[in-house]
RNA sequence: CGAGGUGUGGCUCAGUUUGGUAGAGCGCCGUGUUCGGGACGCGGAGGCCGCAAGUUCGAAUCUUGUCACCUCGACCA
């Protein structure tokens, strides 16, 4: 009896089928369906306000640091793409490639972006010309295409949305921190925002960007002890700037080559909200990023006065600037209830002839299920207060996840164990080969995550070869 | 790309072994009673069974081919 009542039969629960509660989550919640065309999917209105939602507040943060918005074509002509090797290379296996033009087989194949790098460098090449024209801090929001070979809504399919940002700086040094800069916006935005807490760390050499010098990451762990890449911005030195010839005079007119940096965050952020915010009733989105954060549902809605007192106490929620929203459909209540749970709307308001003849209103919490009966009087203030409560308590409950699924390894048996029977990172030392990479990866199927920016010393020899160790990693297992 | 699985009203599926008038539940439309955790009555609409050939008097069912999707691996945000 004490066990928690499924109400919503139609979810796998999480604990029997984590793939499955996901994929129903996702469809049941009309974030998504899919569409005629293999891996690619449709955003949904509810899925699409999300996203509209992110990008509101990560353009707005964007723009704080001084990058331009601009629009790049679609199409790189191969010619471009090749011209950097470790670039090509890297993503050759995944491009789509447009043929023909009308009737006309073309001159020259086009690719369709699976990212912009190669169309931003030659752009820069031709607007760069003195230290006067930098640093240039463009970015764009469109949609990439690779052709994975599986897929699944959000997480990974063959379109998606995102934004990609490339700058160009005079020095290495600017472009290193304009890296890290943009990495801490991402992590800030994830903590503030989305009530996702991540590990902020340099990727290693072998996970890192076709072409990059360094990349950094930000790991979020899922709810079922995955990890998920959230976030990525690279440094790419001058080695674009070589391939591409992007150089500047300097003001003692000697020419130097730029040195950039891209960093991007796609819809595959949704994801993580689902995954590490999710329940067995659907999904519960962190107020903060809620396209509707309360909805009104009244009770006996047909008795005289029901109705208008709701749209009244909608009215008086908008005003006070909650996104709100009146169900006055006539499916019966415990269903509202339900939808409300299932498309993660953060708060519901139950009012009904009782509540109207005592002047107050049932405040109820998606996460936790919390009923709190206010008065009409002082409604919208509740509402904000119990919206800020529940953000931080999400933020509050991911962290702990997170903090009590981080385990350590210090031999390679141990760290078997770990990967096998612990779900979450597994913090290790490393030797920097890859070859020890690729055999824990052979072994276990955990893959390296990041080199964490906090380091720390938890042994003096590499947990795979014995030999000694130079680096701390987060291992794990990912999406 | 490897291994498995599934295609039948909008959804979930039964029917296929043994060929013989296409079914159920949910949803949908109309209507009335309901309403504090997925209400109920009555009436109704909706499917050439993924597609294409073949066998047969007759194919959702048998044969061959083909396409799509799902799950798990290898590759990636």
């Amino acid at each position: 009896m004490a066990k928690e009542k499924k109400l919503v039969e139609s979810i796998t629960s999480m604990s029997e089928d984590f793939a499955q509660w996901y994929t129903d989550v996702v469809t049941k919640a009309e974030l998504v369906d899919y569409s005629g065309v293999r891996g690619c999917m449709i955003i949904r209105p509810l899925g699409y306000a999300i996203w509209e939602n992110i990008q509101k507040e990560l353009d707005a943060r964007f723009k704080a640091t001084g990058v331009e918005n601009v629009y790049m074509p679609m199409f790189i002509p191969e010619s471009l793409l090749q011209k950097e090797k470790d670039h090509v290379e890297g993503f050759a296996p995944e491009v789509a490639w447009v043929t023909q033009g009308g009737l006309e087989t073309l001159p020259e194949r086009l690719c369709v972006r699976p990212t912009s790098e190669t169309l931003f460098c030659d752009f820069y090449k031709r607007i760069i010309q003195s230290h006067r024209d930098l640093p240039k801090c463009y970015n764009q929001w469109c949609s990439v295409v690779r052709w994975e070979k599986t897929t699944r809504p959000f997480l990974r399919s063959a379109e998606f949305l995102w934004q990609e940002g490339h700058t160009a700086h005079a020095t290495a040094e600017e472009a290193e921190a304009r890296t890290i800069q943009m990495l801490n916006v991402y992590a800030d935005f994830c903590e503030d925002v989305l009530a996702i807490p991540v590990i902020k760390g340099r990727k290693t050499d072998k996970e890192k960007f076709a072409g990059a010098e360094a990349t950094y990451t930000i790991e979020a762990l899922m709810h079922d002890g995955k990890a998920l890449q959230s976030g990525t911005s690279h440094n790419f030195g001058d080695g674009f700037a070589r391939a591409f010839g992007i150089q500047y005079s300097d003001n003692n007119n000697v020419l130097q080559y730029v040195h950039q940096t891209s960093w991007g965050m796609s819809t595959r952020i949704i994801g993580a909200i689902i995954m590490v915010h999710g329940d067995d009733s659907g999904l519960v989105l962190p107020p903060r990023i809620a396209p509707t954060q309360a909805v009104v549902i009244p009770i006996q809605q047909r008795k005289e006065g029901v109705l208008e007192k709701a749209a009244e106490v909608k009215e008086a929620l908008a005003k006070a600037g909650i996104r709100v929203k009146l169900d006055d459909s006539d499916k019966s209540p415990g269903w509202k209830f339900s939808e409300q749970e299932m498309r993660g709307i953060p708060v519901r308001i139950e009012l009904g002839p009782k509540d109207i003849e005592a002047g107050q209103a049932v405040i109820v919490r998606r996460d936790t299920r919390e009923k709190i009966e206010t008065s009409l009087e002082t409604l919208a203030e509740t509402v904000q207060e119990v919206l800020a409560t529940m953000q931080s308590d999400m933020l509050a409950r991911a962290k702990h996840h997170l903090e009590t699924h981080i385990s350590e390894a210090h031999d390679y048996e141990e760290f078997k164990d770990a990967v096998a029977n612990k779900p979450g990172f597994v913090k290790a030392m490393w030797c920097g080969d890859v070859e020890c990479e690729k055999k824990i990866k052979d072994d276990t199927t955990a893959t390296s995550r990041c080199m964490p920016f906090e380091q720390e010393d938890i042994s003096p020899v590499c947990v795979c070869c014995g030999r000694p160790a130079k680096k701390l990693v987060y291992w794990g297992k990912a999406y």
